[in-house]
DNA sequence: GCGAATCTTGTCAATGATGACAATTTACGT
DNA sequence: ACGTAAATTGTCATCATTGACAAGATTCGC
């Protein structure tokens, strides 16, 4: 061997400051010398450490969907439904920064197949989380996931509105409901009726 | 005078056009050239007839917006629980065409304040338009807003994740759910606890 | 037919982003 | 110190997209 590969880093550092360009001006509107700016090199690394656009692209949407799928294995695994929703709506639709990353991966995907179907299995493993929260708390229960969905969706919205500046009049009250979903029995009795 | 105006009927064409488009790649994906194609003209006649790119966008943007609050406008008034959460659920979010552009929309006003603003505007009033129903069932009630709030964010976040392939397993349930959401006594009793 | 406003065609230069690559420098093992 | 693999610099041609415009054709009122 000769001089030591330093690739990895290099690449790690280019991703960051791929992703804060992203952050500011979207996948579309960041151009590798943006990139290269942001990570005080020239063009040129930038392409000799990461490839072309595309693979520059492809490894960020990797790099984000590893984070996705990592952070929900931290997912405490069981808890009150005081917990649950808790992480739901503060711990995955907390970050604004990180949010406008995620709508960003959302616009991609809208004609990507393959990062929808990825993309599709992060909430779906995040809603079948909730729901067998909810069956650990009391019996299982066929219902827990679709009202799993409901509570995922509420979050989903809300994180969405509140980027647009609407927000309840009263947050409290947002948690109340979406402890009410998760919450088994109170239900059971509507829905019969349906 | 000499020869006759047809400018308008032109914007239309080179609108519709341009829709599709939006629809098809996105609105950073789509070209003058890509238009023109579409619109059966030239690129130069798209340029007469609509101006620039910028003067393009912000005619398509307008025109959305015009619709959406159009849409509004002939908005029932009235009507059982079952009404609305038919009409936010059936008519609203039902199109899918029509939900990609609106998700372009939605891409767009990450980083445009005004459009931000004007959806936001949309989005308050459908809610707003909701809490008023909820309120001409029964009494006026302070937390209306916030369930109609909610209604709209789980219907919103529902037709997002509809897009992704994920779909509850049972959509009445769903919808059983959102009724109760717009549903005022169902909620009381656990809100005044917290 | 004629003038005038409008439409239509076609071409051009400027811009900005990308991919490619040659030439040079660096840092390590031996 | 020397060879070698890796890193770094800088430049170039290519391509797509846009904006601008000159020249011509159309359609109306008169």
């Amino acid at each position: 061997m000769a001089r030591p590969r330093i690739g990895q880093e290099r690449r790690e550092e280019i991703l960051a400051a791929f992703e804060a360009c992203v952050a500011r001006k979207g996948f579309a509107g960041t151009t590798l010398t943006d990139v290269a700016q942001e990570a005080g090199q020239p063009r040129s690394l930038v392409r000799y450490f990461i490839g072309n656009r595309a693979d520059m692209v492809n490894a960020l949407i990797d790099r984000l969907l590893l984070r996705g799928e990592e952070q929900f294995r931290q997912w405490p695994g069981h808890g009150t439904p005081e917990d649950m929703h808790r992480f739901v709506l503060d711990r995955i639709f907390a970050d604004q920064t990180t949010n406008i990353v995620i709508m960003e991966l959302w616009h991609l995907a809208l004609r990507d197949d393959a990062l929808r179907a990825r993309l599709a299995a992060i909430y779906k493993q995040v809603i079948l989380e909730v729901a067998a929260m909810m069956a650990d708390e009391n019996d299982p229960h066929p219902e827990a996931q679709d009202r799993a969905f409901s509570a995922v969706a509420l979050a989903f919205g809300t994180a969405f509105f509140r980027y647009l500046g609407i927000a309840p009049a009263s947050p409290d009250r947002i948690r109340a409901i979406s402890r009410q979903l998760l919450d088994q029995h109170s239900l059971s009795a509507q829905e019969l009726e349906t």
